[in-house]
DNA sequence: AATATATTCAACCATTTGGTTGAATGTCAA
DNA sequence: TTGACATTCAACCAAATGGTTGAATATATT
C-alpha cells in the first residue's frame, strides 16, 4: 500500500517544534515566507529549508504570485499518519492491554 | 503538559522504517537484542543504536537478565503522539473531519 | 581456567540536518 | 532605470544519523 517513505517524510517533518509551528501557523490560512518566517528567532533563510521539508512531505503547498509564494497547510499526510497510528496502536495494543501483555510476559518467562 | 522534547523523540523514533520494524516485532513479546536484530541485514551494532534512539523515546524498555538484554515495546509514547496528532486535526481540520461534518449536515436535512 | 556468547563502547566514515552569511534571481514600485 | 522587496541558491559549519569494524566487558558453559 503505501510507500513507507511517505510516513517516514511525514513522521520526520513533524519531529521538528519549529517545524509544527510553522504548521499552527499555516493552518488558520495562507501565508508568504516572510510572514511565516516573521515569529521566529532564526534567519529567513532557515526557515526556508524547514518550508522545503514540510513541502517534500506534502505537508505544505506552495502557490506563487509574481514575487511572493504563498504556502498553506494541507492535511492529507496528517490524516495518512493518524491513521497509520491508530491502526498500528490497534494491533500493537495500548494502554488498555497492556496489563494482559505483560501477563502473557511473565507466562512465557515461567517456562 | 508534555514537553515538546518527548513528542519530537517519539516522532523521530517512529520516521525509519527499521526501527517501526523492531516495534513491530516486540510488540508481539519481548525479545533479546540478538533476536530483534536477526532478520535484519545490518550489523548488531547498527539495530543496537535503533534501539537507543527507540529507549531514548521511551518506546522500548529494557530489562537486564544476566548477560541477556530483554526488550519490550511500550505503547504511552505512541499513545501520547496519537493523542497530540489527532487533537491536532481537530484544530487544523482535516479531510475526515470535513467529510464527518458534510455527514452530520446531510443528516440534518433529512429531518 | 579457557572459551564462547551477549552486548556495549569507541573510533571512524559518509550523509543529513539545522543553522549561518552572502550573492543571485525575479518582481514590484518610484 | 533605479532601487527595494521576496525568495532561493551556494558555500560553509557544527552536530546528529546511520552505518561499519574492532575491542572491551560481563556472563555462561565446558
Amino acid at each position: 500500500m503505501s510507500a513507507p517513505r511517505t510516513l517516514d517524510r511525514t513522521l520526520l517533518a513533524l519531529a521538528d517544534p519549529t517545524r509544527r509551528a510553522i504548521l499552527q501557523r499555516l493552518s488558520s490560512g495562507e501565508a508568504r515566507v516572510t510572514d511565516v518566517a516573521q515569529p521566529f528567532k532564526m534567519s529567513l533563510n532557515a526557515v526556508s529549508k524547514h518550508i522545503l521539508v514540510l513541502e517534500r512531505a506534502k505537508l505544505v503547498q506552495r502557490r506563487k504570485v509574481g514575487r511572493d509564494h504563498y504556502l498553506s497547510y494541507r492535511a492529507e499526510p496528517l490524516d495518512a499518519a493518524a491513521q497509520w497510528i491508530e491502526q498500528t496502536r490497534h494491533f500493537w495494543g495500548s494502554r488498555l492491554d497492556a496489563l494482559e501483555k505483560l501477563l502473557r510476559e511473565e507466562d512465557a518467562n515461567k517456562k
